[in-house]
DNA sequence: CTGTTAGCGCATTCAT
DNA sequence: ATGAATGCGCTAACAG
């Protein structure tokens, strides 16, 4: 089924064919009429493949996340693929499985599907991987340059001033010793690994400054099969251990919450997300979270690409980062 | 950056350096080197697109869901996506947001794009959509005929056996009234509804023979704003109402638990979720579920397609639905 | 207003 | 063993 069918059907050129559908040049209402027609009779959909073999534009474009399994990434790919499907785009999905050498295969992949642009959702890869995107002149989001600079800036100030506010509302409770739970290896990463240690350094200065120790507890890796976090069970149960608990990462807090099982929410221990979802205000008690529109995050982000692909120049005024301390009961006074 | 200036570069025909990238065809050991070499060094990569126009195959496949917000499609993608990697596909994932006419477009898109194949996550769109898929010859799972009745059956007795063990467990701990939480919405559905109306019929028919009055409970929608339920709220609190509440969907049960705050678990009502997750082991007390392994179904449905695609005729071999009931803390005997 | 023609980047004959 | 030529489905420039 091709533009050649269509114009044998209606009796005319693949040319008139061409124009019918893309209302491009003149063509009599008459005829233009009769090429509709038989284009719906026949359920003829031009070759975007096709068409992009002209235009040199795929109206593709890809998305890398590191693992399909944080619903946070969910939210993410939402917000990418409603923007992309507005502005007329398509998305390739991949995921790197958090290995940077599958991580580069897939971008070359992207680099020969001639997608118009990627969205790094996570980049486990570093400079080696946006080499590529450089290399092939693959517009991206973030972005490198000063506007990258610009937007981590202004994910760093959003987050920054959230986490201000969880940490002074520890400190007011009389918490002398936090506990921060990440997974080291997403801390090591070059992209999002930035940002997360962003914010560990701001929680480490003001708690230095008010003389509060900051752990920094790693689970090494997500649990399976019903067991839990030996690292947080020891270091929950050790003399003097920490009184309140913070999780990094949206995926990570009902992980801790099944590992600090046993002790009562707030009385013994205060517990704290990063990420908030539906479970954590059903949770009982709901937990004080620092929520992040990632959806949002997303839908600016994407926005961001579709206009750099359209040669319009990157500015800050994308940009849409919202962070929030949300204090629910998960939260009270130390203990003793 | 085409093959042209590879050949250039290496000094060869293009004809040589497709049949040394292809490893197709006569070409000498030096000669291919030196055009590997210089397809390194120029960091070429073939055009998908230019490729797919002449072998008529896109290496890429179609994933379409209803909407991007329940984790349980999180699982899903994962596992299209893995899969669709490992043979070498690449994945076009477009949500319908749970529009028919949404749905109806995007396929077109796929048919536009010339996908291989198309996995359909939840299909909201009934025969018109797949009409579409059958118009344009392109490969789909779950598959049509006879294969997809064998599909259905088999999901249909996993799922129907763990059904029963839940209902059998809720009437041996003395349950005589049980709310089934749905979304309405999600019921008329053709496809999941197909499967939902078939473990609602299982439940009602074993209470009916046990006397167990059954009733169900339309969400109507999902709550925001930190609201919660009226239809559970009011339902929950109306006299002689439910000991026991089964939501019908992961992405429920949250809310579900959320709704039914005040009562305590398993006191005074009893909860079970179809869709098992770490929140539902991490809430306290831990939720009964039927577990359905969705990443597993992903990846069975999409080998299932790629088979398919490479024309190998569809069995039921590739049939790997599992089921199970899996009872923790939230169930206990009916109260008074 | 409409038809003919020339590529887009590649794989594949068919010659050499 | 290699190169020149053809065509995949489409759009755009040019001719009529």
């Amino acid at each position: 089924m091709t533009i050649k069918d269509v114009a044998a059907h209606a009796g005319v050129s693949i040319a008139t064919v061409s124009r019918a559908i893309n209302d491009n040049g003149y063509v009599a209402a008459e005829v233009k009429a009769r090429v509709l027609a038989s284009m719906k009779q026949l359920g003829f959909r031009p070759s975007e493949r096709a068409r992009s073999m002209r235009s040199s534009r795929t109206m593709t474009i890809g998305a890398i996340v590191s693992e399909l399994v944080n619903p946070v990434h969910l939210e993410f790919l939402r917000g990418v693929e409603k923007t992309a499907n507005e502005g007329g785009y398509v998305v390739l999905v991949v995921s790197s499985q958090g290995s940077p050498d599958k991580e580069r295969e897939s971008l070359q992949r992207m680099v020969a599907e001639r997608v118009d642009g990627v969205v790094l959702g996570t980049l486990v890869g570093g400079r080696k991987s946006l080499a590529i995107l450089a290399e092939h002149n693959i517009a991206h989001v973030p972005p490198p340059g000063p506007v990258a600079a610009a937007l981590n800036s202004a994910w760093v100030a959003e987050e920054s001033a959230a986490t201000r506010d969880m940490g002074r509302r520890l400190i007011e409770l009389g918490h002398r010793r936090v506990a921060y739970v990440v997974l080291q290896e997403t801390l090591d990463r070059r992209s999002s690994g930035f940002h997360h240690r962003a914010r560990f350094e701001v929680l480490k200065e003001l708690f230095s400054d008010a003389g509060v120790t900051l752990d920094l507890v790693d689970m090494a890796r997500l649990p399976t099969d019903g067991s839990c976090s030996e690292e947080v069970v020891a270091h929950s149960r050790a003399p003097g251990a920490p009184t309140a608990w913070v999780a990094c990462n949206h995926i990570l807090l009902p992980y801790l919450l099944d590992a600090l099982s046993g002790l009562r929410i707030p009385d013994d221990v205060s517990v704290v997300g990063y990420g908030d979802s539906i479970w954590a205000t059903a949770y009982r008690p709901p937990i004080t979270v620092i929520s992040h529109d990632t959806y949002r995050e997303a839908r600016s982000l994407t926005a961001m690409l579709l206009d750099s692909i359209d040669g319009k120049p990157l500015t800050s005024a994308h940009i849409d980062y919202r962070s929030r301390f949300i204090e629910r009961e998960s939260i009270g006074p130390a203990p003793r």
